[in-house]
DNA sequence: CTTACAATAGAACACCGTGCTACAGTGGAG
DNA sequence: CTCCACTGTAGCACGGTGTTCTATTGTAAG
């Protein structure tokens, strides 16, 4: 008997190892990912890593799984909404709420951080899903004539990029340029997407 | 005293050291800029960086005063056009331009890659000089009427956010989800961002 | 031409972190 | 009570890190 050993209970070891991959991800980016700090941060043995996980790049593609998951599945239930119009608005906060309370797993899915690292197929699928219930959603909008004709999927790619853009402009300092986003900000920018910002001839 | 004359300016051997650190930050992310990685990069030896340079960190501080301000200098450019719809769209595009060919030092501008990176003041400076610049030609193209009336600043922040987001959907691999975009589609974009996505009333 | 100097390249320094494995305890499931 | 999967400790083998020392060389000034 060593009373320096310890033994942790096993049973949210692997999501703790998750987790603490996307935290140093977040706050120390992709260069402090190593498998000593990943395992000090779930309060681990770095052999904890091996027991739960092949090799490194598995705890990657577990985060990187974990979030097209639950992204996917976020933007599906704002998409639910009956009316299409609420659901897209809710699809573009579920976007929004998704890439600021799942920073890390949010930049593993659309920033690239890590220059090596290629998600799985069927991961990566579920992203492609994601976007697919954007797409739907418009179409629907489109169907009520509320919503400007044209290429659905071109439409999608627009508002997704400018949602896009808004979310990362709020990641990044930028409000060391100019004001910090905030949440009427993101309501006042969706209407704007709207109605756009050449002025309306009455 | 003819700069020209010097064996190995001193100029072309600091700008291929910017350069190299710029390629490789593009192609291999800010864990391949290593000091040697830099100089045999530059066809220099691991000490011309300590030449012309103090420290590592001080070529990318220059790497950085250079983006910013050239950035600033690109859209200043744009901006200097008289019609102000002109001067505006044309911001559009110098942004994506940068953007696109000088990539690394946009994302140093704007993606915050290196965790530890803080820009000097100075350079800080332009790139919020920059930022007004968009903000005074919305200002002008508001007092047209062509524009939509509203705080200039949080419009600016809104088109800004939105050329931001489709760039950066340029930027990574969104084509494998869905198409490649291109420079058709940035226009359809910046055409459906002063329309809005609402369809119109006739 | 001679001298002085700054830029050069090569090598080395001291250091630390990397991913990963071998192995011996250990505690819960059967 | 047994078993064995999971655990933590320690260590391996390796490579790269930023930086400095030193001798050398090309070049410009006197």
């Amino acid at each position: 008997m060593n009373p320096e050993r310890h033994r942790t209970p096993s049973s949210d070891v692997a999501r703790a190892i998750v987790d603490a991959a996307a935290a140093l991800l977040d706050e120390s980016g992709p260069s402090a990912l190593s498998i000593r700090a990943i395992a000090e941060r779930a309060q681990v043995a770095p052999m904890g890593v091996y027991n739960h996980f092949g090799d490194k790049s598995a705890v990657l593609d577990h985060l990187y799984q974990r979030g097209a998951h639950d992204f996917q599945a976020a933007l599906a239930a704002s998409a639910s909404e009956q009316d299409p119009l609420v659901a897209l608005r809710g699809i573009g906060h579920a976007y929004r709420r998704f890439a600021n309370e799942r920073s890390a797993e949010f930049a593993l899915l659309f920033l690239q951080p890590i220059p090596g690292f290629l998600p799985s197929p069927e991961s990566h699928a579920a992203v492609i899903r994601a976007f697919q219930i954007f797409v739907d959603t418009l179409s629907r909008c489109q169907e009520t004539g509320l919503l400007v004709n044209g290429d659905t999927v071109d439409l999608a790619n627009f508002i997704w990029a400018s949602i896009h853009g808004f979310v990362l402009l709020e990641r990044t300092s930028w409000s060391e340029v100019t004001k910090q986003l905030g949440d009427a900000d993101f309501e006042a920018f969706l209407n704007h997407l709207g109605d756009g910002f050449f002025s309306r001839p009455q």
